[in-house]
RNA sequence: CGGGGCGUAGCUCAGCCUGGUAGAGCGCUUGCUUUGGGAGCAUGAUGUCGUUGGUUCGAAUCCAGUCGCCCCGACCA
């Protein structure tokens, strides 16, 4: 892409309206725009990385044998009145009526929805278990929206419930969920920690909470600190093994959210205490019958019984986390994106565009990049070369391609990477071989 | 929902107290000079001062209402 084509609007300045890190980075930094409060635009740069956190959840959904659908945003009120909801939710389900009067809402989770599919598709126990998830937008009415995209009304969220004929199976589901979870949050250079935590209106007796250490947190936390070094599951593991022994493991040390934090638990910890801000970018979910006796989500078992259900669900907070990854990876000069999450690999810096020598150089390395798959974003604008190192520094791409009159003189073309701000002068082809391997 | 703050140019903000023709910096236009970490000089354009009403000869400024946004708390799959 080039960016004098490119729609990015980037800030000079700190919006007035963000106090975080990440929400005034994204403002700055193009990806983003404010609808209302709560509310937001996703611009062509934001999006993509949007799409890339979505993509690298999907996988490891997929992996861990989960099942995409799709449900929609809007969903009629029977269900959630059938479930009992439609009262119990209150103020922050946004209820709408459609030109007939009919009672609707804008969907703030889909366990009813989900519920009602399920159990006019699924008769007998063969047919068991089954995870089905989807990303899709979320709304809820939040009394107090805030810090941007990390508590906002709308945002897009990956929900997923499992079903199973048993509590054996059930804990089976919930397993790999969590081990998925574990690979999900660390594929993106986060150290997400799984909590214990309250059930809240979902009810249910076994819950956690997957929590991103950041001092702009707004949860209160206390942890082991070997849960920072603990090892995550690798890419082969194979979800049909008994995962407990992960779960045992990723469970032994004390964690706890605030609502779950006892003193006389947290002091045994003793100098290995964590005590720090969170923010939750996950939580799992085994309520057990808690839907599916309401709702008549039976199967016949191998006696010809009818069973209800024992179900799970599990979420991530897709648009949540682009912020929390922000909040994780950045510096005074602008984001640290992560090369799994990055919008672009490579920024191809021309430092003086118009100028013949070094506009051939970056056409024919911009065009070699672009073959052999690699998304770069090629700053071709004519504009001074402190504006390109200040706007490339502040969106963060991992790779800084810096082409100037003055290194092709001498055949030479400089890498930076921005993690690290290590700068390497190389001859083009060495350059285009390291970035394209 | 309680408490606080803020709405003036695309962005950051001054002006308001003490009413009298709308301002600065950055950005944008045009030109010249510059050109390896947010250039310099010159030039031009840009506003229902959030909105409605009131007071006044006269309101960005004073008063009342209203809408929006932000922060603290409560709340939070």
């Amino acid at each position: 892409m080039r960016l004098s084509k490119y729609f990015l609007p980037t800030l000079k300045e700190n919006p007035a309206e963000a106090q975080i890190p990440s929400h005034t980075l994204m403002l700055r930094a193009g990806m983003i725009r404010q609808s209302a409060s709560g509310i937001y635009s996703w611009l062509p740069l934001g999006l993509r990385v949007l799409r890339k956190i979505e993509q690298i959840v999907r996988e490891e959904q997929d992996k861990a044998g989960a099942q995409e659908l799709l449900m929609p945003t809007i969903q009629p009120a029977d269900l959630w009145i059938e479930s009992g909801r439609h009262d119990a939710y209150g103020p922050e389900l946004l209820r709408i009526k459609d030109r007939h009067s009919r009672d609707l809402l804008y969907g703030p989770t889909n366990e009813e929805m989900i519920t009602d599919i399920f159990r006019n598709g699924v008769k007998s126990y063969k047919e068991l278990p089954s995870i089905l998830y989807h990303i899709q937008w979320k709304f809820r009415d939040e009394v107090r929206p805030r810090f941007g995209v990390m508590r906002g009304r709308e945002f897009l969220m990956k929900d997923s419930y499992s079903f199973d004929l048993d509590y054996e199976g059930a804990k089976r589901s919930y397993n790999k969920m969590f081990v998925a979870y574990l690979r999900t949050f660390a594929r993106m250079g986060l150290k997400a920690i799984p909590m214990r935590a309250e059930t809240g209106p979902i009810g249910g007796d076994l819950s956690h909470e997957f929590i991103v250490l950041a001092e702009t947190g707004e949860s209160q936390v206390y942890c082991h600190k070997d849960y920072l070094t603990m090892e995550i599951p690798s890419d082969d593991v194979s979800y049909e093994d008994d995962l407990e022994p992960i779960f045992e493991k990723w469970t032994s040390l004390y964690a706890a959210t605030e609502d779950k934090y006892v003193k006389e638990e947290a002091d045994v910890v003793g100098n290995d205490l964590i005590s720090a801000r969170g923010i939750e970018v996950g939580q799992t979910f085994y309520f057990g019958k808690k839907y599916s006796e309401p709702m008549n989500v039976n199967v016949t078992d191998k006696e010809g019984k009818k069973v209800a259900l024992e179900m799970g669900s599990y979420g991530i907070g897709v648009s949540r986390l682009f912020g929390a990854i922000i909040e994780a990876s950045h510096d005074d000069s602008g984001i640290i994106w992560p090369d799994s999450v990055a919008p672009f690999k490579v920024g191809l810096i021309n430092l003086k565009s118009g100028s013949d020598d070094t506009d051939k150089a970056c056409d024919d390395i911009y065009a070699a990049l672009i073959n052999a798959g690699v998304e770069v974003l090629y700053d071709d604008r004519k504009e001074r070369a402190g504006v390109k190192f200040n706007n490339m520094d502040l969106i963060g791409l991992p790779w800084q391609l810096v082409i100037g009159p003055r290194g092709l003189a001498n055949g030479v073309v400089e890498i930076k990477r921005r993690a690290t701000g290590e700068k390497t002068e190389m001859s083009i082809e060495a350059a285009i071989a390291k970035l394209t391997a």
